[in-house]
DNA sequence: CATGCATGCTTACGACGTAAACTTGGCAAC
DNA sequence: GTTGCCAAGTTTACGTCGTAAGCATGCATG
């Protein structure tokens, strides 16, 4: 709170004139990012291509919500949602529902919308954080610790990673993500049923 | 530091002695727990029931430790990880290699084994964040903000949501666990061709 | 008995979130 | 034009946190 009111000029003490404590005003920054989303263009309010096409749109602009604020997108991820059935990084009502009605007007039903959710909910959770906390800075309320020599382990007793240290360094993230979504909508088919 | 010296029956100053600081302190938690799932019997040090039985097993353990220390697996998650190329939760050198010797000893390419643990590590950090979030406490360094009343939010702009509700609040956990990590299964073996 | 070291305690400092009271500038009502 | 109000910001202070520095103790070894 200090930081952030020299930031802006101010004493600490005057942020509480326009947030109730540190918790809610993290919550904003939550809010605001994943409302955000809606003025992506890429983002669909509804399904018009397509389910496929629909959550392909909605796991992109999240990805690039993420990319953007690698240290907020942890935020999303790990603080605790304002109803139990509400699960990052999609967390709030007005997303879900939009997920939801867009399935079930695709054909779901409403349990394979739901098992749906959960499968895209942990699917973006999953890649996003690896791929934010290995491009951006620390995960979590952690302080970054830049070693300037990262690679001093010792593999003597690993001599697999040693050898596979470049690939397992590389960075193949998009394209992972890619592939990786579109085995989810494969999966999300066979739940769908139908046609 | 000094709730856990209270703990202890100790002044917080005394853990001084035994350990740097409150961040490796958390980090020797963490490699604890991780390390702690070679004492499961269920899980493998080497494929010896092929690879997929190799890798449920290590899934399963995985979990294990997650539901069984709920309030430390997203530590495991978001701690910044020793070196760059080791992801959570499978985040120590030595699973690594374990991971990796057993893929490819059953048949994968180097290459095959990176992407396989790639895969693997977003799999499990997406599912049982989300599962260990729902089932127990508080996620990350916050506070529990046990509300009684969990359910007064405003769903009159969501009528699938209301509607849904009670599905969306349902625990299929352990079945998606399930699923999901068969779909996985399925998909590195696309990754490995072969045979 | 003297020495050294491991273990723990005491005190203190600076950073943090925030409660409570005080100050100030501008606008509305009379 | 004076009065009063109120939003915006400041000051001071409290309790908690991690931890640096130095002091006390007791036990094992010479």
């Amino acid at each position: 709170m200090r930081r952030l009111g020299e930031r802006l000029g101010v004493e600490a003490m005057a942020l509480y004139r326009y947030v109730p404590g540190k918790e809610d005003l993290l919550d904003a920054v939550v809010e605001s990012l994943v409302m955000s989303m809606a003025d992506d263009e890429e983002v669909l309010s509804e399904p018009s291509g397509g389910w496929q096409d629909f959550l392909q749109r909605l796991a992109h602009g999240v990805r690039r919500v993420a990319l953007q604020h690698p240290k907020v997108f942890p935020l999303i991820a790990s603080r605790p949602p304002e109803a139990p059935w509400l699960r990052p990084p999609l967390r709030s009502i007005d997303w879900v529902e939009l997920f939801l009605d867009g399935l079930i007007s695709e054909g779901f039903s409403d349990d394979a919308a739901v098992a749906g959710y959960r499968a895209f909910s942990s699917f973006l959770l999953g890649h996003l954080l690896l791929e934010v906390a290995t491009h951006g800075a620390d995960v979590g309320p952690l302080d970054v610790i830049d070693d300037g020599s990262p690679d001093n382990a010792d593999l003597s007793q690993a001599p697999t990673v040693k050898r596979l240290r470049a690939a397992l360094s590389e960075d193949h993230a998009a394209v992972e993500f890619e592939e990786a979504l579109e085995d989810l909508l494969e999966r999300m088919a066979l739940l769908r049923g139908g046609n």
